[in-house]
This record gives C-alpha cells, structure tokens and sequence, in this order.
DNA sequence: CGCTCAATTGAGAGTTTTCAATTCTCGTGG
DNA sequence: CCACGAGAATTGAAAACTCTCAATTGAGCG
C-alpha cells in the first residue's frame, strides 16, 4: 500500500508541448511568428476556481498544461451534470463555438496551468493555414465521437461495467501523455465521477469495493493502481 | 382516434430548402456558381437500405431532404447501439472528419431523399467562404451540445422522463420544420426508441401506456398526439 | 488532536430488466 | 375484400440492479 503512494505522487501529470493536443499550432513549422499573439501561456488556477461561467461569451478556448478541469452545466433544479474531465493536453470549450456562449461551468480539479487561445485569432488562422482548420475540425469531430462513446457506456453498460471503464479510459489517456505506469491518480472526487457515469456516490464506491475483492485493482482515497489490466478490460468489454 | 390518422398521414415531414441545416450553403447569395458541382441533390434511398457502412472512408455528408436516417453503430458484442435519428434538414456524418473514416453505420428508416455533399469540395470551400467555414464549425459544435443534452437526460432522468424529453424534442424539431400540429409521425420503432434511450421495449411501451393513462398524449403505432403539452414539459424539467 | 468533509458499508425501497404470454398491426396471398 | 401469418407492441410477474436513507469509518487540515 505504501508503495503506491511513492509511484503516484512523484507523477505530476503535466504534459511536453509536443503531445499536447494544439501542438499542431504550436509547432515552430507552422507558427512560430503568430505563436506569441494566439496563445497565452500557462495562467495559473487553483483548486476549484472556475475558469469560465456558463453563459458567458466565448473568446478564448482553454489547454490544459498541468493539472486537471471540469466542464459541467447546472439544471434548472440546480443540480450539476459533468459533461467532461480534462487533462493536460486537451482543449476545453470547444462545444462553445455554436452559440459562441459558454454552455459549460469550466472548474480546475487541482491547481492548474492553462494556456488559453484566442477565439478570434484561431478563426484568423482558419482561413491561412489548413493546417489549423483541418486540426480544429478533427478536434470537434473527435469530441463528438468521444460523446458518441460516453452515450453507448452510458445506455448499455451496468455500473460496474460504467466505472471500469472509465477508469480504463483514464488509464489510456495518461498513457497517451506519456505515463506508462499502472498508477492512476485521480484529480476528481467520487461524487465527481458518479455524477459523471450517471451513478451514485454509493454505487461507485461498492463497485470499487467490488474491483479490489475480485483484485482488479487498488483503491487508496484518490490513488488507483491497476492490479489485473486484462480483468479491468474484460469488465469494460 | 380516427381523426389522428387523417390528421398525421397528411404530413410528408420533408423539409423546404430554407430550412435545411446547409441553408446557408444553398441560398443562392453564397454558391450560386459553386452549386451544382458541391451538392448532389436529392438521391433516393429506400425504408432499411444502408447509406454508407461503417468503417468506410469518408467521402460525403448527407443531408436528408425527406423521410428520417438512423446513425449506429455495432459493439464487439454485436449490439446495435443508435447514436442519432435525423431529420429533413439535418446533416449527416460530421463525426467521421477526426478520423475520415465513419464511425457509424447510416440507415434509412423509410423511403428517404438525400442530398449529398462531397468532403473535398466542402473543405475548399471552408477556406474561400467564412459563412461556410463559419456554419461547418457551428453543425460540429451543435453536435456536441446535443450529445451533451443525451448525456444529461441518461444521466438524471428516469425512464418516463427520458421517453417524455425524446418525444417533445421530436416535437420541437418538428416544430422548426414547420409542422405546428401537436401530431408526430414516429419514422423509428419502439425498439430504436427503446435502443437510442438505453431503455428496453418494455420499459418505454410500459410509460407509453402510463402516459396515455394520464392523458399526456395518445399513442396508436407510429402515431402520437400529444393531448397535452404542459403535461409532457412538465415531465421533462 | 480534533474537526469537517469524503468515502465506505448496510438494509430496505424503488426502478428497470428479464422472461413469458398475449394482443395488435400490417403486408401478402387467397 | 378478407383471412392469415409474422413481426411489433403490450402486459404481467418475478428477478436484478441501483438508489435512498442511515450509520460508521477514514482522510486531510488547521
């Protein structure tokens, strides 16, 4: 058990700019002249301060460089429905371009550094560089197809099922940032991931109960470690 | 009842070209020149027939013109899992621009006509036309905030409600199109319905029932009348 | 060290699914 | 035009799953 604690925390879950999901604008091939008047870097935000409010006007789109976001809307009965966790590499605020409104709450899980890019100015390099249309394309569709993704998790899979899955997904998409290590530590807190997954706080926690007596993995307060990735797979399908 | 089938076998549900979703790649003011050679008009495609298989490479977007489309797509499990009904106006297939490949199989759902709108040529025309840039990047986000409001309705909503929030977005979109009656024509099963919801069969005939029970809307078939609206909001927040 | 909030665990209630039987619809052929 | 049959839809009863409510334990912070 100690040693989990040692593997997890020495990671720090920034990302290099190369594997950055803009790093197609930010690459000195493409940009190197426009780089300064596009892209903001690393603003520093702390644990839960929110980045943006719904329903304000979009004017800039948000990387994240180290530490993690939420998006998530609010309900008539004020109650909060996450759309989506963000980790260093990403972009946020995408789905804003429609109503060029913010529909999400954007929040910073830990403390955070985020480079922001300027909506008008990306607009801007649109139209002179593919390589900026075909990669904001490609980033919108890839957002609808991960949706795609979450609404079949979501409509056939049970509770376990939901959470080993989206547990796997994390383990991928730090793997993707470089982290090949088994050891997950979660940015997010159980109510998170169960309003998430469409669950309650209990469900998730008997279902993590559930995955460590079957030895699936390890949970330690925010600290995962995968003991049994083919079983963690299975379970996810 | 017999009034409901006179009143909804008289609705085609196609939809006039000033109302499709591309309406601002028709309007003659934009592409009067161009036409011809970006949109195919009006291919015909029968009840069940498959528009295009998944895992093909991306050529074209479709627009349907009349007659309604189901995206889907199929899990290892050989599941079907139903991503998107569509509508006259609505355009098809946007999701397959991350990865040119589609992610979902397009099917007719009865005897359609589609308009057809080649990749390439769209993608030329994003860089010399802003309003098409513009309406492209608009139809991807607006994709997104739609799998947003899906996850959403999975994500607190009952059965009744999730059934209720389906029928009165059928309503509303027909409503764009033009069609006030409070009578819809459903182009889909109960078990697409069923499906697409993450419900089964019987869950969604059951509150079908319960609905018609407490007079919200009257239900024979593919047909529904919606006896009352206020009821029907009410159920869906 | 104690406080507060987060997480876990248990028991019972509510919802949805599963399995099974019946009824309904609609296209086809007599 | 009607009857038939196959698939779709409805209904019922029991099982499975998740949620709710409540109590307990654990973790992080001043």
């Amino acid at each position: 058990m100690h040693s989990i604690y040692k593997t997890l925390r020495s990671n720090s879950y920034s990302v290099p700019c190369e594997l950055c999901s803009i790093s197609g604008l930010c690459v000195p091939r493409l940009l190197n002249n426009t780089l300064s008047s596009v892209l903001e870097r690393k603003k520093s935000y702390s644990k839960e301060e929110i980045i943006v409010k719904a329903k304000t006007p979009l004017k800039k789109f948000f990387i994240v460089h180290s530490g993690a976001l939420k998006t998530f809307v609010t309900t008539p009965e004020n109650n909060e429905q996450i759309n989506g966790f963000y980790l260093p590499g990403d972009i946020v605020g995408l789905d804003a371009i429609s109503t060029k409104i913010h529909n999400n709450n954007i929040q910073a899980l830990s403390n955070t550094l985020i480079c922001e890019l300027d909506y008008d100015e990306l607009m801007n390099m649109i139209d002179t560089h593919k390589d900026v249309r075909d990669l904001v394309l490609k980033l919108l569709s890839a957002d609808i197809y991960n949706y795609q993704k979450l609404v079949l998790c979501y409509s056939q899979k049970k509770s376990d099922e939901r959470l080993a899955t989206f547990i796997y997904s994390l383990y991928l998409r730090y793997q993707q940032r470089g982290h090949t290590s088994l050891s997950i530590k979660l940015a997010m807190s159980r109510a998170e991931i169960a309003n998430y997954l469409g669950l309650t706080i209990e469900t998730v926690s008997r279902n993590l109960s559930k995955m460590q007596e079957q030895n699936i993995l390890t949970a330690k307060g925010k600290y995962i470690y995968i003991n049994n990735l083919e079983a963690l797979i299975d379970l996810v399908n």
